[in-house]
DNA sequence: CGATTTAGGCAAGAGCCCTTACTAGACTGT
DNA sequence: ACAGTCTAGTAAGGGCTCTTGCCTAAATCG
């Protein structure tokens, strides 16, 4: 609605900009090269590197080019630009990384948990992790990206009990756990969420616009990805579909998390279902096993044909323990053919999808610090 | 990602572009005064009026500032800018608009329509409006934006019968019977999706960055606005809810369209809903009634369920004609009030909220065409 | 009738980017 | 060994945009 005022200090920014995204992408270039990627002439791209190597933001690397003609003197970002932290809880463990603004990953932790730890134990291994890779990074943790394997309100950032939904990690606040480690803001969001983005990034649904993922494990998620954006929602609850209404094994509606119940493939005490179990019988032979098929497709039918009702994707993406196994898949995809509005179905293909979502988007966000502190300083 | 190149050029376009803007905000303006409201300095604006005003988009308008002070003078947007088609087509009619840049309806057609009139009638209707305020305007109808009481494509933009759902308007092509009338492209969407941006905009759900918009008419529809847009899915087609599975009168699974069938409450020989009789029914006194009340109200509850564990809104509005009876919002709040996952149920409240919703875009289109013509003018 | 107020014009100045031309240094081929 | 070639970086000059500051013209106010 309202454009920028114009003004030269703008252009001077973009330019400098220009220069940074272009040592983000590359890992070291001469001022030639910067203006042969930038399409900037050569006395503007001095400039720049001027500027940005006195704010301290770009160094010489002491590399110099071979070959012929004049030696050239190769530029790259400050080694003390600082790195992202990424972070994945699961029930398993805690998995964390240090990326720089180049996507290259620096530093790894992996702290294990087990299914007795309680919300106490995540929490620490979390602000261990960082406190590690604090430690072994040159520069700053300037922001953390992490991702929950349960529902994250968007606000706040923390981690929230559902009604009927299992809750894997427990009450956990990351924002408040990692801020004495991490200087800027710490975003999380949902496990299957980021996997949805890194299937889109890199996996299954490269490049597709509006499409819907499905992660059937422990629990039960979903994440919806339309405009080639994850909408979470008002509370970032979107995909939280434990309680939506579908077909039951008797045919009554019923809530998708109550089928678990009804087939008694959930853990005691517990909403989570027993993958394990559920595994076991499916891929059992026999006309028992067909059936448990016939009954589970159904009733994720009924969940893909509201979420088509709902968002329109042109593809339905599966992951999770469960959802991921052939058998799932292709009787989920032959039941979900015969609906009124049938989309392509596919099983998910990344190996830890969660943890790439959430590294590029550190990444991104690493990068665009880095580019707004610039246009600050100067 | 790849941010823009710096030139001198950029900014004399994103000059333009403030003066430009703030003359579509006000209807005339002197030098000063632009300078003032752009914050940009005087002699800047002096040399962009210049520009603008020889390349035809301004004109000095021959009035003259009274008061204290040298006499300025005030120039508005050239009067040959043209204007944006707005059109709404139901069963009922064609409505048509001609809105200027300023957002000023400058003029209007009705052509109404019989449930006996076929497409073919609907189609000489729309282009015969467009015809109608394309003479009577000055300068070209540059842009259309079209709202249809019927699914919409959203590649071609034409109407597409989806199974189930009753058919209202028929087949229709838009953008080709508007081509040989409209300068530019034409935007179709589903009457209900202007609706819910209306109300965004400037009805019940004013700044709501993530609700759901319900609509109970005739047809049953639904738009799902996430992070401040309706989101409509990759053929156009989310919120098309017809055979969403809902809980039917005896507590089985059924499509939410099939509930209407069950109680009898469809047109012969079609799947529109007859809401003549439904709200004769819905609003006798007796149990009958109450009995009804109380069935569409689990129906439309699980619609929401849905609605709300997949996208995760603020708040709910019901809209169309059956579904801001009161007894139905009523009746339904209190049935969804006591869902696991609740949220604020409203009725909407404008009364034309898809021409409303689509003016608002048609204005905002013209704006945009006009800000650009002027960057590749010069 | 002089003081005040206000729109607009003009001139000077600073900043940014570009083109062109040049320099320094290293390789290449005879 | 040496002239020719090639390339990174610099210097100079010019064009363009925006801003500040000052001035003028014209109308109102006291």
């Amino acid at each position: 609605m309202a454009p920028p005022k114009p003004s030269l200090e703008m252009l001077r920014g973009l330019t400098d900009e220009n220069v940074l995204r272009a040592l983000m992408t590359h890992p070291r270039l001469t001022r030639a090269e910067i203006a042969a990627h930038t399409g900037i002439s050569k006395p503007t791209i001095s400039d720049s590197v001027q500027r940005l190597t006195a704010a301290g933001l770009l160094a010489d690397t002491g590399e110099r080019t071979a070959g012929r003609g004049r030696v050239g003197t190769y530029y790259a970002l400050a080694p003390d630009t600082g790195t992202a932290l990424v972070a994945a809880i699961t029930p398993y463990g805690v998995r964390a990384e240090a990326v720089d603004a180049h996507g290259t990953v620096r530093e790894q932790a992996h702290i294990p948990l087990g299914r007795s730890d309680g919300p106490e134990r995540a929490a620490a291994a979390l602000a261990g992790a960082a406190a590690d890779l604090g430690s072994r990074t040159p520069g700053a943790l300037r922001t953390a990206v992490v991702s929950a394997a349960d529902p994250v309100d968007r606000t706040t950032g923390r981690l929230v009990q559902l009604p009927d939904a299992p809750f894997l990690v427990g009450e956990l606040d990351p924002p408040a756990l990692l801020a004495p480690h991490v200087r800027g803001t710490v975003l999380v969001d949902n496990d299957v969420n980021w996997a949805a983005r890194a299937e889109r990034d890199h996996g299954c649904a490269a490049g597709v616009d509006d499409f819907v993922y499905l992660h059937l494990g422990q629990g039960l998620g979903c994440a919806v990805v339309n405009d080639g954006q994850v909408r979470r929602g008002h509370h970032g609850l979107a995909g939280e579909i434990a309680h939506l209404y579908t077909v039951g094994p008797d045919d009554t509606a019923m809530h998708f998390t109550d089928v678990f119940a009804a087939l008694g493939l959930r853990h005691p005490h517990s909403t989570a279902i027993d993958t394990d179990t559920l595994v076991a019988r499916l891929t059992a032979a026999g006309e028992q096993a067909r059936r448990l098929r016939t009954v589970l497709a159904r009733a994720v039918t009924g969940v893909l044909a509201a979420a088509v009702s709902l968002t329109d994707p042109s593809m339905i993406v599966i992951g999770g323990e469960w959802g991921t196994q052939p058998a799932i898949t292709a009787t989920v995809a032959e039941h979900f053919a015969r609906t009124p509005r049938p989309v392509p179905v596919t099983a998910a293909v990344l190996t830890s999808p969660a943890l790439d979502g959430a590294r590029t988007r550190a990444v991104e966000e690493l990068r665009s610090l880095i580019v707004r502190a610039a246009g600050r300083r100067n």
